[in-house]
DNA sequence: GCAAAAGTGTTGTTGGTACACCCATGG
DNA sequence: CCATGGGTGTACCAACAACACTTTTGC
């Protein structure tokens, strides 16, 4: 009998549908956002999601997901890292659904969001005023808020969210935010710079009042060094 | 045509299957080992694999992982952490299989291991003596070694690993085991007891030379609240 | 010249690291 | 009494935390 079931295994209509979801955080000024579709077509035609969708026979999930991704709001990315997955058997209602989340960090400024295929709207939430949202992905976000917080303690951040040339206020207010608390500001530059991951630029910004910045850039070879070795970072 | 394709996705026999692995870690006076199974049917009959099957329509992850680590070894333990998602197209020649991997840690001499299903034999494996393994199964062990030893510098590791009572060079074999490296006794005994996860009890045993040894057990409630808060572990 | 933001150093404290000898038992 | 593993304290140094004034620009 175990052996039959075993065999059969493998041929059995398993009908378990399988999914991606991709959560992409954007900073701008003070702000994290999350980037959010609405859903054309019933049903839950009108709610809020987070963009993705099913995994074709023959792509990488990370294919999928970059996919649907571009398909739902024109974001092409190439990088999203895996966050978790989830297989609870009521999560959709209608059928047995198991999603991979991903997620990924970009600039809003350097993207163009456009609504396409079955997103009506594609727009950025401000991750502390979130609108409700289909099904678990309420929770899937809140991992992934977690996620991107805990990151900072074992990674540098912020290549991938700021300007290439950027004044050191600019990394000090992300890192403010993210962490939601205000930081010494003559230590954080001091952590920072022993880092060896930022690169002075002999050019100033102004930002119309007050002393002009001088604007910084990530080493990124420096930048990726580090963040693959991992590093322990507490201010 | 893109909302016919969206309206039919749902419906679409997509033929993705979705399997679950089950990475246990054993700790043994000075050896991590790692349950694995030996296939007792075609294909690849004789390969050695990591415990895992296909999920079933009803089940959750969690229970599709704890269930086929039960059938398949004996074993019962009620948490496994998921580890990766492992998607890519080609893993399974036969078709498309995508694995949601789980890892747990269990003292081996509290359970019997017992091959079933279609497992024909089950066995610990030193981890530095791998026999070759199914399909990408090597790589997904190769992740949760890493996690094994990552997890170290962020949470507090050992209760699951060690017996209850155990005297203090039991948790520093353990870590020296993890670490791949002498760690100083002193500085190590200092750092632990002060985490406070740590009782000391009023009892001695002896390994039959030398001065005998305090035994100590964990503090469940400190442990596990120190695990969920994290830490910043460096020895 | 004043408002606004940028830039900068020092000191006390804490926690990490390095290091060597005595203790309790069994044989 | 000796072999074996268990148990302990101190001193130095590096890294973190706290803290306030000066500089440069626009208006």
């Amino acid at each position: 009998m175990l052996y039959i079931s075993v065999l059969n295994t493998h041929k059995m209509h398993q009908s378990i549908q399988l999914s991606v979801d991709a959560v992409v955080f954007g900073y701008e000024s003070g702000t994290i956002s999350v980037l959010l579709i609405k859903r054309k077509y019933e049903p839950f035609k009108g709610q809020w999601a987070i963009p993705g969708g099913f995994v074709l026979e023959e792509e990488s999930l990370e294919e999928a997901v970059a996919r649907e991704l571009k398909e739902e709001t024109g974001i092409a990315i190439n990088y999203l890292e895996q966050l978790y997955t989830f297989g609870h058997p009521k999560r959709d209602p209608r059928s047995r659904v198991v999603s991979v989340a991903y997620f990924g960090l970009i600039k809003p400024s350097a993207f163009k969001i456009l609504a396409a295929t079955d997103a009506e709207e594609v727009q950025w939430f401000n991750i502390t005023e979130l609108p409700s949202l289909f099904f678990d992905h309420e929770a899937i976000l809140q991992m992934a808020i977690t996620r991107l917080q805990g990151k900072i303690t074992y990674e540098p951040i912020g290549f991938e969210l700021l300007d290439t040339k950027f004044p050191f206020s600019d990394l000090e207010k992300l890192y403010t935010t993210l962490l939601g608390r205000a930081i010494d500001r003559r230590n954080f530059r001091k952590k920072m710079l022993s880092l060896n991951i930022l690169d002075e630029l002999d050019e100033k910004v102004s930002k119309g009042s007050g002393r002009p910045a001088n604007l910084f850039k990530f080493n990124n070879k420096r930048y990726f060094k580090l963040k693959k070795e991992g590093i322990i970072f507490e201010i």
